[in-house]
DNA sequence: CCACACGCAGTAAACGTTTACGGCAGTTGA
DNA sequence: TCAACTGCCGTAAACGTTTACTGCGTGTGG
């Protein structure tokens, strides 16, 4: 782990200057003998390229940053299997950051940008706060933000639409001949929180379904907790024919409980999730699930940074992705296919 | 986003030296009113100290990389749940390798680390080859291998025990009653394998039971291969009552197959998954697995490698992470307890 | 035979920090 | 009164690159 050889010890070994070395290395036009020499030394002494001291030249880091709420959620996941090979196929390493959803984590991360130790940055918050304006606007590098910003933010966004995933999955479940359509939430001071209630209240109503307020159950974005939701839900209102989850954790805590209680799924109880994650098509019955494009997200904000990355400047876009209905069996009533998900040992 | 302040724009505006600024934000001892009049200046600029110039002078990246095969494998993504929060707590960031298991990949990956754009590297190949281990050898920073390097090597390394994890398994499935215990494998040209393949057959010897060609099925470490050669198995062997499936996607393709043959699960076929992801648990019927200590090993490896940029040199270490067998509903025949994994909408 | 162009390579500055060194002003002690 | 010390601070070098500029030697055209 000694020193490791720098341009000035090729320079030195090849009998030329450092300028001349560089201008091998990067290929500039050289005479023949000159580069046979600054090559030869170069194998010799096993010459790597500093980057650190490349990048403060260049002002290029070749790295790009993805900051997530949490490393352990399967949608964030999804965007990141993304993200990764496309950054990758442009010459960028991935810096990862995970936030814990906490705001002023993601404040700092912004912040960080000013460190220039990236070229750019995707993120996901789970909230939008005047915090995060204010650092959006004055971030030293461009962003692209996964999640709804206000109108008229000036910052490339993907965005998914769950407004119409809810009713799609409403739609769906009232197709089925459900009528007693209850709802298992997350919290409603969160973003997906509030907009997936509010939607489900919309589209009911759009189906002429009066609002009920006993078939609305809130409790937390988790399996667990989605289980203990179902279960109160369940003995409130033994008559409900259909769940909507707000997301698939919550679903897979409803089959659970539901299993446990008697209830045959689809037959007596439809499930929906949301997010549609792996672990949907892994669940017995499978479950039917509202893709929110998480996958096509990822894709989507790594092209918009690299194109800003590598072209100039342009107007700020906004990409919505928009939702798909995948039926599996806690809706259809027929057994699942079998996905060609990918896992080694 | 035009061109940020440096300390030097600071020296200018508060009337002193750049010496004297970079003391105060490094925080060595100064006069107060220096102080005040670096903070000040620095405040009003909006200064983000240069992360990039910092690392060159300091020689300090404050950066790790974790390769790993492929992020979409679950076994991964358990590591790096564990790895990422306690690099974050000791102020480093993560840089994220995907090497698709490509070993040019993966040496690239060691070559790159004489760019010295990271500190360290965690890293967990596939396999270990001659090329692998000349570069570890020459490393010009340290290194940490998830994953099983030949006696000698001079490197920090933390290993599963999966010849004791097929025991583990075996050995239950025996107590069970279960005679014609079946085992569906992965390539045998793969590290696991080979050694998970080898761990059956001596379980099955140690317990006196006579080893059968006729069970052992060859497929490949994804759900949809692991069902066909389920397929296969029953259509050769009727009367197998448990599987041992070397991985988790393996088994969930078992349970797809099993159900749609109308063999009850656990009481006509006893089925046994390896990796304990979280795919294990969302399944039904619930998935007993062996752990093998994914998010231990992630865990571990970041630790050891904390304490070499810490500490100073010492001697390489082994760590061999045991493995544990979860039982669930897939042999035990009660219901899987809902488990209390975190996931956020 | 001279002016000029051209291809190549070396000198040196720059990127933004950290830090060794020396100097200055003020204090202390002989 | 002067040497020595102390506390601060400024000057400058260094980290390892890239690149603008300059200069040298050779070939070409007038």
């Amino acid at each position: 782990m000694a020193d490791g050889p720098t341009i000035t010890t090729i320079a030195e070994r090849a009998g030329v200057s450092i300028a001349s070395v560089s201008r091998v290395l990067n290929g500039l036009p050289t005479r023949q003998e000159t580069v046979r020499k600054v090559m030869a030394a170069a194998d010799e002494l096993g010459y790597v390229r500093n980057a650190v001291a490349r990048s403060l030249k260049s002002r290029r880091t070749h790295q790009v940053a993805f900051a997530m709420a949490d490393v352990g959620n399967p949608a964030y996941l999804a965007m990141l299997r993304q993200i990764q090979p496309v950054l990758k196929a442009a010459g960028y390493r991935l810096v990862l950051h995970s936030t814990d959803a906490v705001v002023a984590d993601e404040i700092d991360v912004l912040h960080s940008l000013g460190e220039r130790y990236v070229d750019g940055l995707i993120m996901s918050p789970l909230r939008v706060t005047e915090a995060h304006l204010e650092m959006l606007a004055a971030a030293r590098a461009p962003v692209v933000i996964i999640g709804s910003v206000p109108e008229g933010t000036r910052v490339d966004n993907v965005r998914a639409d769950s407004r119409t995933g809810v009713r799609l999955a409403v739609d769906h479940l009232y197709s089925l001949g459900r009528r007693r359509i209850a709802m298992v939430n997350g919290p409603l001071d969160t973003v997906p929180g509030a907009s997936r209630g509010e939607a489900y209240r919309e589209a009911l109503r759009d189906l002429g379904v009066p609002y009920d307020e006993d078939l609305v159950q809130i409790g937390d974005f988790y399996r667990a907790e989605g289980g203990r939701a179902v279960a109160e839900l369940l003995a409130r209102v033994p008559d409900v024919d259909a769940l909507l989850c707000a997301n698939d954790l919550i679903a897979l805590g409803a089959l659970d409980v539901l299993r446990a209680a008697g209830r045959r799924v689809p037959d007596d109880v439809a499930v929906v999730g949301m997010d549609d994650t792996d672990l949907a098509a892994a669940s017995w019955p499978a479950l039917t699930s509202v893709s929110l494009g998480s996958a096509e997200r990822g894709k989507a904000a790594a092209e918009l940074l690299l194109e800003r990355l590598q072209g100039g400047d342009r107007e700020p876009r906004l990409v919505t992705v928009p939702p798909r209905l995948v039926i599996r069996a806690s809706t259809a009533g027929e057994p699942a296919e079998t996905t060609d998900e990918r896992e080694r040992a």
